[in-house]
DNA sequence: CGATTCGTTGACATGCTTCAAACTTCGTGG
DNA sequence: CCACGAAGTTTGAAGCATGTCAACGAATCG
């Protein structure tokens, strides 16, 4: 089950899995392998299938299964990949590049997450995405999904995300340090436990500097903030692993959220 | 031209309108109005058109045009009206409510903007919309969008909201006052100027309050800071009217901005 | 094992919020 | 049309949360 990683020198590049039951009926489609999904374990199964095929069973749904190392870009902004992807393991950071340099940190993506939907309507990519740790991700091309059939999955999708930015939102605009800090992390609780039942301890996979960019704080206020709620003893931090102790305090703080 | 209100005294309800060419060519649909769209003269032409109707013909749209009041809510968060919306004449404001009563003004929708989309992949609205002054809007109800072929005129309004929360939370996590307030205005310069060509008056239709609701600020913040940019002769504000005089000063005290 | 990246902690500066009060505009009813 | 009250806006003073700068410490990687 471990996976293993060839580094290649290459940044930008995806490495193809060569495993999994390749079903090689002839479907005449373009160069994109065809895999089998035995592989993922993606919990409320798999998303991608939900998407598109529910009422068109003339489009067949072309998978693309790939491996990715820590710190490889799955695209850039400007790419003209024109494609989304669902997470099968690991994490996905998606941001945007300003001029100064500085980077806003749009979201964290964890299994069964879908993202890469904002070259759906313009011509390519806007944001950049990169892997946070070693992860596998499933693509879907997005050219010829317009005029397709697309399921109440397809917008359920685009729902949930529009509904997660605006959570952000609300969260930049009103909440202080500690609110952030508190929100972000009862979010990625509740999103890595399975089936809505939060988990009590996670590992961060993102650095200090990106939770930074993603709230809006400086990297200092985030250090500070979660030392504050470590000698509260609501919770424990070491390094970038993360226990609970006091969920409910934890919710307090973060105050109002945006139900999913 | 000008548009007669009758002020009734339900808040919530909207008015229909009866002007108009109704072509009663007798389609099986739900007791809605169906009526031309001679009075309606949105920049590019009317966006609900674009949508659906690309490939499949045999999805007779049906479309109603309301006149709405100022103050008028549109819809509430929980309501199951599952519908989404064009701005014809007018403006709106779209907000959540949070536990404390406070409000997050998550946007402004201008003529042509589509709005509502939040109720697509739920069972019901998520966030409030509310007109800012008297409002013509065109109603497009959600049902029966789900196994419809989407054209890509779809997908591309989908992706110009996402870039513009994408847009908002960058702002709101990395600018200050100044740019908040700056970006803001050449936000609604921009939108505001036929084809992209900005004017440079215009007339904000929101309170002081909601653009500090929507920018994350205090009120008196705004207010100091919109006198601040008009001591230094880079801008007029008269009450709610906006002159500017050196707009590449707006822009370089926005600073980045994503481009649309 | 050294170098680099990442994270923590302290001191200080400042931009924004909060509180308070006056002023202006708007809406409604006399 | 004016008067009055409510709502919206402006301005000032003070407090504080967060950013900035700087230095040290810890972890990771080759």
């Amino acid at each position: 089950m471990a996976i293993q990683l060839q580094n290649t020198a290459t940044d930008n590049a995806v490495i193809p899995v060569t495993s999994g039951v390749g079903s090689g009926v002839g479907y005449a489609q373009p160069s994109l392998e065809v895999l089998s999904c035995y592989s993922c374990n993606i919990k409320g199964g798999c998303l991608i299938e939900k998407l598109t095929i529910a009422h068109d069973h003339s489009y067949q749904l072309v998978k693309n299964k790939k491996v990715l190392a820590k710190g490889k870009h799955i695209f850039r902004g400007g790419d003209d990949t024109k494609a989304m992807y669902v997470v099968s393991r690991g994490s996905v950071k998606s941001y945007m590049l300003m001029e100064d340099g500085e980077e806003q940190v749009l979201n964290f993506y964890l299994p069964g997450d879908v993202f890469g939907l904002d070259a759906m309507g313009s011509h390519c990519h806007i944001s950049s995405t990169v892997a946070l740790e070693n992860t596998t991700i499933c693509k879907l091309p997005l050219s010829g999904l317009q005029n397709r059939v697309l399921g109440q999955g397809f917008l359920n999708m685009i729902s949930d995300n529009m509904l997660r930015d605006h959570n952000l939102m609300l969260m930049l605009a009103s909440k202080d340090a500690d609110g952030r800090l508190a929100s972000f992390l009862v979010d990625m609780f509740k999103r890595t436990g399975k089936q809505g039942h939060p988990v009590n301890a996670i590992k961060l996979t993102m650095t200090r500097q990106d939770i930074a960019n993603y709230l809006g704080l400086a990297i200092e206020t985030v250090s500070r903030t979660l030392r504050r709620f470590q000698d509260s003893g609501m919770l424990d931090v070491t390094q970038r692993k993360v226990k609970v102790y006091d969920f409910n305090c934890l919710l307090a703080i973060a105050g109002t959220q945006v139900v999913y």
